[in-house]
DNA sequence: GTGTCATGCTCGCTGAGCCTGACACT
């Protein structure tokens, strides 16, 4: 059941039904469940919930009754972050008759007191006290989508999308792909999909559009395409390739402050006469022609200052905005955050293997499905074909 | 009674294991 959206209605519900009822006492967790006891006791607290991607976030906020002494042992506010596993879901329900399966209970001050339960069958579920949104979990599909709309060159630094790429390399894609840097990620990223000529064939005999197969296109014709129009994840791999092939002439040059190669190599990034801003994120990109629709306001630098004119104002200026450095400085500059940026990514990249795998097994696992199954899996479709079969077998039977 | 499967995630390794319930099959 819980995927983003069960999450996010889970919420709704959450909030719905507890508006306007008050909670007392003790946080109950199941004995049977590992997970940890939820350290809140309180007269009175209310309930709340919101949700981001497959995490639901429960606050539990004291009411402060009137009267009540200043100085006194309040209770302090809770976020629980629940994340569902395979069953988890809430209920709401009479205090008496709690759901089988319900590991952490939330009871109201009425009589007969009710209870919002979460229930999970699998117990793979979990929840954290005091505790946020993961920080390895990327933007939520649903409530996040505008992370797209930001400029292709903030979204390139993102090890969450983009493992690896760093300063430099950034600089060095968004050239060769003549592509501007403060043009929206979306619309870089769209322009990876199959157009439409590519994904149909129609095929005038039978007035059909049909999928291209693979082997209706001969690979190498699909390597000369790929040699003559990288995109920007052809890129994302071979620009870093090769600065790998350099050897021990890249970035990190085994000759002390040799980084004769390496600058030769380096085709826009404290390449003079290239342009150069500060991003959103204050790290500076370079590039070369229009920065771009989303590119920040130029605050003016004390030399354009002096000069009385913005960065990138003066159109016959060739070097619109800053102008690098020359590149050994700034190379030496840039090391240090460098070094920076590749222990994050040491760190992450055991997600990403993660992530390989878990895609992997679940190419497996589709592979596995019967055919029927895939083909009559719809996108969105909440319950597989096999396991709604049951259900619903199960409540006809329990109908008859 | 047994085996398999299910919408997630972690540990520590490239799958196994955590869990329960429903269903198919013998």
């Amino acid at each position: 059941m819980p995927e983003g959206p069960e999450l996010h209605l889970a919420s709704r519900f959450v909030s719905r039904v507890c508006a306007g009822v008050v909670f007392s006492g003790l946080v109950e967790k199941s004995e049977v469940s590992k997970n940890s006891e939820v350290p809140f006791t309180c007269d009175a607290y209310c309930i709340t919930a919101t949700s981001r991607g497959k995490e639901v976030r429960l606050t539990l906020t004291p009411i402060k009754e009137e009267g009540e002494p200043h100085g006194g042992k309040a209770c302090q506010p809770m976020d629980i972050v629940f994340r569902f596993g395979m069953s988890g879901f809430f209920r709401f329900t009479a205090g008496s008759e709690l759901p089988k399966h319900a590991h952490l209970r939330f009871y109201t001050n009425e009589t007969p007191r009710r209870a919002l339960s979460f229930v999970d069958v699998r117990r793979f579920g979990s929840w954290e006290p005091n505790g946020d949104w993961q920080t390895d979990r990327g933007p939520c599909v649903m409530f996040e989508y505008q992370t797209f709309d930001k400029p292709i060159c903030e979204v390139m630094l993102n090890q969450k999308y983009f493992n690896g790429i760093g300063n430099y390399l950034r600089a060095e894609i968004l050239y060769r792909l003549k592509i501007s840097p403060f043009m929206k990620a979306r619309t870089v990223l769209h322009g990876l999909l199959p157009k439409k000529r590519e994904l149909l064939e129609v095929k005038p005999e039978q007035g059909q559009c049909q999928p291209l197969q693979d082997s209706e296109m001969s690979l190498s014709k699909k390597i000369k395409m790929k040699m003559e129009s990288p995109d920007i994840l052809d890129l994302c791999h071979s620009v870093p390739m090769e600065v790998i092939n350099m050897g021990g002439k890249g970035y990190d040059p085994e000759k002390p402050d040799d980084y004769s190669t390496f600058q030769a190599w380096l085709q826009c990034y404290y390449v003079p006469g290239m342009k150069s801003l500060r991003d959103h994120n204050g790290r500076t990109i370079w590039f070369q022609g229009d920065p771009g629709p989303l590119a920040p306001k130029v605050s003016k630098s004390p030399k354009a200052k002096r000069k009385g004119k913005k960065q990138g104002e003066d159109k016959t200026d060739k070097q619109q905005g800053v102008k690098g450095e020359p590149p050994a400085k700034g190379i030496k500059k840039e090391k240090e955050g460098a070094q920076n940026k590749r222990v994050k990514s040491h760190s992450e990249s055991k997600k990403t293997k993660e992530n390989k795998r878990k895609g992997s097994r679940s190419s497996e696992g589709r592979k596995q499905k019967s055919k029927l199954e895939r083909e009559e899996d719809a996108p969105g479709t909440a319950v597989p074909r096999s396991q709604h079969q049951r259900s619903m077998q199960t409540k006809s039977e329990k109908d008859s």
